[in-house]
DNA sequence: GTATCTGCAAAACATTTGCAATTCT
DNA sequence: AGAATTGCAAATGTTTTGCAGATAC
């Protein structure tokens, strides 16, 4: 995605796109890594030297608003970010705590009483291990 | 579910069942309404006066170490809990902020390569509109 | 009597808010 | 110039920590 492109992606979603905004943005699609506010923070700071946390927090929220990156609370102590707004599903691994992207195929999710529901917005969290850290370590207990 | 079955229960998952402890976990079956800390706080300090919210922060965080509990994360400046440690989704009504649970099927859930994650946890939240709801308005959009 | 549990007060953190300075068109 | 954006400093709110007193076995 060229910075073309993404100026017109986030102009299209009511997203004046400045400095600071292109480059949380161009951050979030590039690194895939579904940072916290404080790391966003602390990796454009060297880059972008004026940078406040504040701005970060406000750019995030605007992002989440408008619709063009989603909140994820897989844990309870902190929240990260994802400029993929599919539907998807997330996997953090206990051991290196990666968090991986999973392809979910919701057309096969079934539960009662599902029509009773107007569903806007669906998050699928898992935890475990991942294929890389069993292979590490036989003790996965 | 009696008491002395609670108190079984907690003991066997190595929770020592003080008077406070009890009191938690017997709002948490009762009510069955996802409270955050501070409303099991509220709501039990008129029967236990000398109730402290350091407790209720020190049990909550004691039963999920044993599994007794769950933590919800669908919100993310909250965490709720549920002493429904079984794998089961929640829906959360933008409307009237009412947390559902539902009974989700998991075998019916896939998703590409499923078979590289040891799976020790899995969190389903739906957020939208609940059909008391969407009867009450027809505005939803 | 010793270990555990409780609860107060203070600390730690993440996030939000108020507002003045800056930037953009 | 006028409107929006940025960023500092302070405030807020939740959760954790240190520790002393209370409780339980």
């Amino acid at each position: 995605m060229s910075t073309e492109e993404i100026t017109n992606y986030l102009a299209k979603n009511d997203v004046k796109p400045s400095f600071q905004r292109l480059s949380i943005y161009q951050y979030l699609i590039s690194k895939k890594n579904h940072p916290t506010a404080d790391t966003i923070y602390k990796e454009l700071m060297p880059n972008i030297p004026t940078l406040s946390k504040t701005t970060v927090y406000n750019t995030l929220k605007l992002f989440v608003d408008k619709g063009v990156a989603i909140a994820i609370n897989i844990e309870d102590n902190e929240v990260r970010f994802d400029a993929d707004t599919s539907t998807h599903g997330h996997f953090k691994c206990e051991k290196c705590n990666h968090i991986y992207d999973l392809t979910i195929d919701v057309s096969t999710l079934k539960f009662e009483n599902l029509n009773d529901y107007l569903i806007k917005e669906a998050h699928f969290y898992f935890k475990g291990i991942c294929e890389k850290c069993q292979k590490n370590n036989i003790n996965n207990n």
